[in-house]
DNA sequence: ACTTGGCACTCAGGAGTAAGGAGTGCCAGC
DNA sequence: GCTGGCACTCCTTACTCCTGAGTGCCAAGT
């Protein structure tokens, strides 16, 4: 249906609309690449490329600006994934070295995800769910009053301050603590309900209702920060772009995390980055931009996702480089600390 | 120099300004607000008014706008803070108290601030250095690695990774744990480093290296927690005003930590409520904002400060109203935790 | 069957011009 | 010292015209 040339016309166009802003004719696209046909043979092409809809044009005689669609082709079929360069790997590299809690390591990762892309960079805690315990602890800060943290593997720390019914003893909590630790060692947090659920029957009558208060503000953790945490970076690059008036909706968007959380999308299946484009988007109001996002994790384990939003003319190939690239180093960081 | 009826005169061309957003003539002046004279004499106090600087005109044969020497006029003397509505007040109490933990707290404030004001909020953290220990936690996470736990009386708690130089017994980390709480207990995080000097002389020789590995740990982070947290939120709302093409320049300010600190200013000696009008600002690039901003605290102690950034062209009355009672609420609601 | 040059046509965007109107400064009178 | 009147300024809007980039189509060439 689609020649290679017609393929290399629409290459050619989204290359040069993405680099230039403005719509592509038939004699700038013959001067500046060569294609080794006429301008008329071009616009014949085109002309076929308007009718399957993988490109538009703006008004009657302007020149001709890639769709969704064309983007899609383009991303799928026309492009491959831009690597960063040496000197960018080694910045990455030395930049993220340098965190020291797991809110510094996201902090820079989303920052420096801005920065390399000029884009919006949005980048998700790494879950909870998927995690594992690798300590609790249990401290008093007053008469009646605990303070429950939970250490996972991936550095992420919880602190709730628990009521307790009664006044309790050191070594109530020595014992309820060391209870805990014993049952939930190593356990994904997900298993964590079921293992806990008979620990009110372990402990003496006396302990009973502070495990129970224990019990339930640590189930209240879990659940509640199921909602994950996400955050941005990089919101001024959306003002070098001409947004025109939409640029509101984006900003909105952008300070909603379940709207942020929904963008990311679901973790892909076959290639590592993924890309959705304009209309494709669920979100009203970010229907021209398009977002590139990428699974992270240690090992064959994901712990959350990372991408970039932007306009839908955007440096696709660039782009991904980019996201793939930070989420690896991402990735061995945290394995690392 | 200026009698009541040119104040007046002032106080009515900010108060039509701000609604408007447009330059405001003689005539619409007299027709709006009742001063009970005519046109023609509003102009002679306008010109009056102009050549003292405290309004200017976009061009001949418009209206006037206030300058920011007459925005500091207006601020000054003759308006004031306007409180909120009941409901306001409910309505933020509410929100307020639903939050679980210092990061919540903040996130919710900030939020809160935005939704209030329809501008960009900030608020800084709780200051660390104010705070004082209310408990130190040690806890073993592997052979030779600890975690220390600090939590201050603001609920803001910090952790940190220790290598230890060699194995330890539970039974150490006991001894240095108590040694801990028994020395800082109560003290002001400014205090630490004295009170600690000595902690090595303390202990066994045994356990002397892993005292002086806790001890740097504890100092560090001290001192690097000491650049203060801050955050923003309602970016969206700074597209609706209109800021032509220096609304960059505002969003880059925005994501700099440390322009936000010195955005924020220092605690105002006298009033609850500063506010720092234009070219007042110390950055470049906000020369055409206002931050209107205090400090909140548990009773007396000063923690921290919040604010609100927008254009000069704002409601000042009720931004301050709400910068003053968001600062209250949010220092009752730290109070209670 | 495809490619190419030629040509008439379309239409967004900029320049130039004109009318309208809000607002001012000044002056003379009360 | 206030007021109405009046001439003047100049921004804003609307309208027109023109230019040029770009197109679609056609007939001729390979």
């Amino acid at each position: 249906m689609l020649d290679d040339r017609k393929l290399a016309v629409l290459r050619a166009i989204v290359e040069d609309f993405v680099s230039t802003n403005e719509p592509v004719g038939s004699k700038a696209l013959a001067d500046r690449h060569n294609l080794g046909v006429s301008p008329a043979t071009i616009r014949n092409d085109m002309a076929v490329l308007e009718e399957q809809g993988y490109i538009a044009q703006p008004h009657t005689s302007a020149g001709r600006v890639p769709t969704d669609k064309g983007y899609r082709l383009f991303v799928d079929r026309l492009s491959t994934i831009k690597p960063l360069s040496a000197p960018e790997r080694r910045a990455i590299e030395t930049f993220l070295s340098g965190a020291y809690d797991l809110d510094d390591v996201v902090g820079r990762t989303v920052k420096l995800l801005a920065q390399l892309t000029r884009q919006v960079a949005v980048v998700q805690y790494p879950s909870l769910t998927r995690s594992t315990v690798r300590h609790v602890e249990l401290v008093r800060v007053a008469e009646s009053r605990l303070l429950l943290v939970l250490i996972t593997d991936t550095g992420r720390v919880e602190q709730r301050v628990i009521e307790t019914p009664a006044e309790i003893s050191e070594e109530s909590i020595g014992h309820l603590r060391a209870l805990l630790n014993t049952c939930l060692d190593g356990l994904g947090l997900g298993e964590v309900p079921t293992a806990v659920a008979d620990l009110p029957d372990k402990v003496g009558p006396d302990e009973r209702p502070v495990a129970a208060a224990v019990l339930s503000v640590l189930l209240e953790t879990l659940v509640e920060r199921h909602e994950e945490k996400i955050v941005f970076a990089g919101a001024a690059n959306l003002a070098a772009v001409d947004f025109s008036q939409s640029l509101r909706e984006v900003l909105v968007a952008l300070e909603e995390q379940v709207v942020l959380m929904r963008l990311l999308g679901e973790s892909g299946d076959s290639s590592t980055v993924t890309v959705r484009i304009g209309t494709e988007n669920p979100e009203l109001g970010l229907r021209s931009t398009s977002v590139v996002a990428a699974d992270y994790g240690v090992g064959d384990l994901t712990l959350a996702r990372l991408g970039v939003l932007g306009p839908t003319r955007m440096d696709y190939p660039s782009t991904m480089g980019a996201v793939r690239a930070v989420a690896r180093y991402v990735g061995q960081i945290l394995a690392g600390s």
